[in-house]
DNA sequence: AGTCAGGTGCG
DNA sequence: CGCACC
DNA sequence: GACT
């Protein structure tokens, strides 16, 4: 994967296994209409004016924003409290017992155990999934949820015409526009049938549902019960923070008008202690703890109350804390030297990618003006009003012309839409291989067909432009590369800045932890980057793109026309980012370990060297960092495979060692190497374990070997094993991956240890929709996946010996090894 | 409203 | 079960 | 977030 980072890359693969605790469920926007992204200005519109309507747009995504960091933060305080986070002592020893010295009135025992309690989080796996599973078993085709879906669909083919959004008019704000901006019109074509699903429509075309702060906390979990908050402004004009006191409300917290009752003072971000300081009464918050309105929701991401005290929760230009600072003072947290800089964009250039996340700690916002006006003015009018654009855009010509490379099965894997059923489409002018059929052919016997029987005439119509086209290029993976990313992803790709930015984004959510837009942005940048012939610079255009929705066809727009995205000003950017990045590089550290070192106040390798419990993977991987985080060039790669498969011959001459990973794939450089181990006539890797042994041994004593990170050696499971290595004369340290592999499990494993991962995931994916299942030891039929999402049973071998044949039974054209990059 | 790959080892 | 890894 |  050499330099590009995205797919396969360490990074993006980061996240973790759902573990349903971070099956974040949020909302999702079902798109109806075709536009329904579309601003209000059409292309011709002058540069000028779209990107005065994205400033306008500011305050309301500004709110977005915020919805997005609560939510996203409740996901992840999970994953942090449960890294023994610790609350209010940024100390690095001492788990437990957080010293919360001001907040003192409801003491947090132990935050460990509190948050288990605190989070109710029921999975709650809701039964009846398998609506897809073509072969399904007889009581699972009693599928409900395709009568609804398919009622939606139908309409959203209908609708022809196009919303638009008014342009707010600046002054205003707040939830007038809120709503504004929700408001659509129905398309004309559906209005008949709009009775019937008006209120999904509806969902469906608003730029997304805000969840209502309805949702009743625990009284346990109600972390500011018993305090009282006084805001500064001390008013719920301000949306967000509308939003903001609504959610400390449900945590037990009292918004009280007066500083007299308070406990608590909450201060906008945008106002300086200078500021507040004129506030009639002023004094008297002298003995209350004043914060800046980070604190309630850091408190709550928590799940605990926060020291007050740390310089994160400081308001600007507050009289630091008598400098008598606490026990070590966490350089970084506090230092931020120069806290001004902000500089939203301007020039921008600087490469958004990495480093580029300098913002300041306590004022990580721009000034953006509109957002939450300190005075209290009041929303004033707002004249709505709702422009339909009637367009008749053809549906775009472009779909599957998009480019060159196509291939059928491309289309497959990536969205694997209707596999088996595709169906016929071809001329048919009505594209509408809607799809739909998926499920007519397939049984309704058990119930629900009276429904289904209806919905199934009107359709044809054609509206959606978007991706239609069944299998053409529905990209996924093709595209040979390795090499060419030198120039090309640098140069050539005439997206590169969108592609810049939306990788933002995905580092973003990268570092919240949110599994399935890391998952979505990450496709999103693979089918832009595939674009190579022209720059997608329209919303529509993007959005005809697969797998890039409304919402990142929308910011696509936006950063084309403002090169930059207002999302990432206030979403990233934490200075503790590079140091997140630093300490994710080691193994075995992964979100949850990196931000619970941060927390602790460790910001170097040292730091965790010296002041941090380390496993021994840990100690290893920071102790050789340098060797272990640069890639390995081909030829060494080569070198090593060479070493380990002659020591490989002397031990055993019958077995054969391939190298497979980035390496087979054919990249310039690797970030591992990774062997795979098999031998003519095994049946079972344990046949292998005798033979792993003795090499093992054998490349040690050569000093090739120099770290065993982890070995098994189960029977019946495959049996890896992973350590470090280098070439004799002392090298530099590298990855080594040995994955032992009888001959019957060839084939799968083959594909398996070749990749890249995103290629295993659409072609599992492409199998677990045909009925099957694949993993690296084989490929099954009927497979049947019940209730609870897991496999009920496992499912009869079919294939498990040849590459080749995986495919075939899949109906996948064969793919060499080097077009697996996805 | 459900899905988004499928597995391992460790604590 | 969560985390980290492939 | 995208798609079904
Ligand atoms: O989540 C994952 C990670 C990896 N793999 C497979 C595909 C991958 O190709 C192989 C080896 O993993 P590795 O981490 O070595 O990736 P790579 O493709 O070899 O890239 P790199 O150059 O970083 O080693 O294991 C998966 O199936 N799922
Ligand atoms: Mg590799």
């Amino acid at each position: 994967m050499a330099s590009v980072p995205s797919p396969g890359s360490r990074v993006a693969r980061r996240y973790k296994k759902p573990g349903r605790l971070f099956d974040t469920l949020l909302t999702q926007s079902t798109r109806i209409v075709p536009s329904s992204f579309r601003s209000p200005m059409d292309e011709e519109q002058p540069l000028q004016e779209k990107i005065a309507f994205f400033n306008q747009l500011d305050a309301l995504d500004k709110l977005d924003e915020e919805d997005d960091r609560i939510d996203a933060r409740e996901q992840q305080h999970r994953a942090k409290c449960k890294a023994f986070f610790q609350p209010a002592v940024p100390t690095v020893k001492e788990k437990g017992n957080p010293i919360n010295p001001l907040s003192s009135p409801r003491p947090h025992p132990e935050p460990r155990r509190t948050t288990s309690v605190l989070t109710p989080t029921a999975p709650t796996p809701a039964p009846g999934g398998s609506a897809e599973i073509i072969k399904a078993t007889p009581e699972a085709t009693t599928i409900d949820s395709t009568t609804s879906r398919t009622r939606r669909r139908l309409i959203a083919d209908t609708s022809t015409s196009f919303i638009a959004e008014t342009p707010i008019p600046d002054s205003t704000r707040p939830r007038v526009l809120t709503t504004l901006r929700r408001s659509i019109t129905m398309p004309v074509s559906a209005s008949a049938s709009a009775a019937e699903q008006s209120p999904s429509a509806t969902t469906a075309l608003r730029k997304r549902k805000r969840s209502s702060s309805g949702k009743v906390i625990p009284e346990s979990a109600q972390i500011f019960r018993g305090l009282s908050f006084f805001y500064i402004p001390n008013d719920d004009v301000a949306p967000a923070r509308k939003l903001r006191i609504a959610k400390a409300k449900d945590y037990g917290a009292e918004w009280v008008r007066s500083l007299h009752n308070a406990t608590h003072v909450i201060v906008d971000k945008h106002l300086s202690y200078s500021d507040i300081q004129k506030i009639p009464e002023f004094g008297l918050a002298a003995s209350l703890i004043v914060v800046n309105d980070e604190y309630p929701i850091d408190s709550i991401s928590f799940r605990t109350l926060l020291n007050p005290d740390q310089s994160r929760y400081r308001v600007t230009g507050f009289p630091s804390p008598t400098s008598e600072s606490t026990v070590i003072t966490i350089s970084s947290r506090d230092s931020e030297p120069s806290l001004q800089v902000k500089e939203p964009k301007s020039a921008g250039r600087q490469s958004a990618r990495k480093q580029d996340t300098e913002g300041s700690e306590g004022t990580p916002r721009q000034e953006d003006s509109s957002f939450e006006n300190p005075r209290p003015t009041k929303t004033t009018q707002a004249g709505p009003f709702e422009i339909q654009i009637q367009s008749s855009v053809p549906p775009h010509p472009t779909a599957q012309t998009t480019d060159g490379p196509k291939d059928e099965l491309t289309s497959y894997i990536e969205l694997l839409q209707q596999y088996k059923d595709l169906p016929l489409d071809h001329e048919e002018d009505d594209d509408i291989q809607s799809t739909k059929d998926a499920q007519e052919d397939s049984d309704p016997e058990p119930g629900s067909e009276d429904e289904r029987a209806r919905k199934k005439p009107a359709t044809r119509s054609r509206a959606s432009l978007k991706k239609t086209i069944p299998f053409e290029d529905r990209f996924a993976c093709n595209r040979g590369g390795t090499k060419d990313n030198p120039a090309s992803s640098a140069a050539n790709n005439p997206n590169a800045r969108t592609i810049e930015v939306l990788q933002s984004m995905c580092d973003y959510y990268t570092k919240i932890n949110d599994r399935w837009r890391i998952t979505a942005y990450r496709k999103a940048i693979t089918t832009l980057r595939q674009q190579t012939t022209k720059k997608i610079t329209t919303a529509e255009e993007a959005y005809t793109l697969p797998n890039i929705g409304s919402r990142i066809a929308r910011k696509i727009e936006e950063i084309c026309t403002t090169n930059n995205l207002r999302r990432l000003q206030y979403a990233n950017l934490e200075p503790t980012d590079k140091v997140l990045d630093l300490f994710l590089k080691i193994h075995d550290v992964g979100l949850s370990r990196a931000n619970k070192w941060i927390s602790q106040g460790h910001r170097t390798l040292e730091d965790l060297l010296t002041k941090a419990d380390l496993s021994a993977n840990q100690r290893i991987s920071i102790e050789h960092y340098s060797d272990l985080t640069s890639r390995i060039p081909r030829s060494e790669v080569t070198q090593l495979a060479a070493f380990v498969q002659r020591e490989a011959f002397l031990v055993d001459p019958d077995v054969e060692l391939l190298v497979g990973g980035s390496y087979r794939r054919g990249s310039d450089t690797s970030g591992d190497i990774d062997f795979i181990v098999t031998k003519r006539g095994t049946t079972s890797c344990s046949d292998l374990v005798p033979f792993m042994n003795s090499l093992i041994s054998v490349l040690y004593k050569k000093n090739f070997l120099v770290a065993t990170l982890s070995q098994s050696r189960r029977e019946g499971e495959g049996s890896k094993f992973l350590g470090c290595c280098r070439l004799p004369p002392g090298g530099k340290w590298r990855r080594i991956d040995l994955l032992l592999v009888p001959e019957t499990e060839y084939g799968a494993a083959l594909i398996y240890f070749t990749g890249n991962d995103i290629f295993n995931r659409s072609l599992r994916l492409l199998a677990g929709k045909k009925g099957m299942r694949l993993n690296q030891r084989g490929l099954f039929r009927d497979v049947m996946r019940g209730r609870g999402r897991v496999g009920v049973t496992e499912g009869e071998l079919v294939e498990g010996r040849s590459e080749r044949r995986i495919f075939e039974v899949l109906g996948v054209r064969w793919r060499e090894p080097s077009e697996r990059w996805c």
